[in-house]
DNA sequence: ATAGCTGCAAATGCTTTGCAAGGCC
DNA sequence: GGCCTTGCAAAGCATTTGCAGCTAT
């Protein structure tokens, strides 16, 4: 009854992650502590499913790219990441949950943290009846100069 | 060598549809003068791919899908549409091409022009070496209240 | 034990492409 | 006539889904 979470190699030494995720109402089960490692383990980040699942697998732990999907969408909702719609062709997952924006290189597909208290956004029109604001995204898009 | 052109039950009356089109480039084909009808004839809108289709068929004009989508990337080409990357799944192109912003309904998938003099953006940092700003895309994102 | 997860492969949805036939200058 | 366009169907990608087997509690 003493040491039963720890048989994993990664870094959740503390069972922190696990911790996180069964708050979230997540089981903490190998993939999901594999996949929270590398997206929170090393501070923000922008990631697709693809780049992930690969680092996943050079890592050493097996993860079908379906369950990353799954996993990224989970986290999603419930509020470790947020999910970013920039480029069309591919979603983006930005471990960053607190308000901020991006800078988005449109010929590199590079996407850049912009500090959320940075940018201040004024003369916002009302939103149409019967809605409220969620929130709002602002992308500065970049060309080479 | 009179009535030339004039065989089409489209409103491009005076051909300034033919000429725009002709001015950008691109042949005044049938279904480019259909599309561009459809797209230019009534104030700002945001369509898809599969919605621009439909309406197409539906007035009568054969058009395939391929061509729609091909139609709208010639069209975004030479500054006659905005394509927008909102919602991921779906591309939206913007009869509006100057500078405004949208809000989005996150439920219903609407997008709502907001005047381009509304909103004003402050505190932008400098962008990264070597880059400079293409331009700025503020999306207000909306929920039922 | 059992509700929840995962993996695989098949399916889906939007978009692009190859290529032969047709249309505009 | 010659080059640009179009249409069709097939191919391509990212993402989702169905379902049998596995796992955390």
């Amino acid at each position: 009854m003493t040491d039963t979470v720890v048989e994993h190699k990664d870094e959740d030494a503390g069972g922190e992650l696990s911790e996180r995720l069964r708050q979230a109402g997540l089981r903490p089960t190998r993939q999901r502590l594999a996949l929270a490692t590398l997206l929170f383990g090393s501070g923000d980040r922008h990631v697709s499913a693809e780049v992930l699942h690969s680092e996943a697998l050079t890592a050493g732990e097996h993860v079908s790219l379906a369950t990353v999907y799954n996993t990224l969408h989970q986290f999603t909702e419930v509020g470790l990441l947020r999910e970013l719609a920039i480029d069309g062709a591919k979603a983006y997952f930005d471990t960053n949950t607190s308000n901020h924006n991006h800078f988005f290189h449109e010929q590199d597909g590079e996407l850049i943290d912009i500090p959320g208290n940075s940018i201040r956004v004024d003369g916002l029109p009302q939103p149409p009846e019967g809605t409220r604001i969620s929130h709002i995204d602002v992308v500065v898009r970049l060309v080479k100069a």
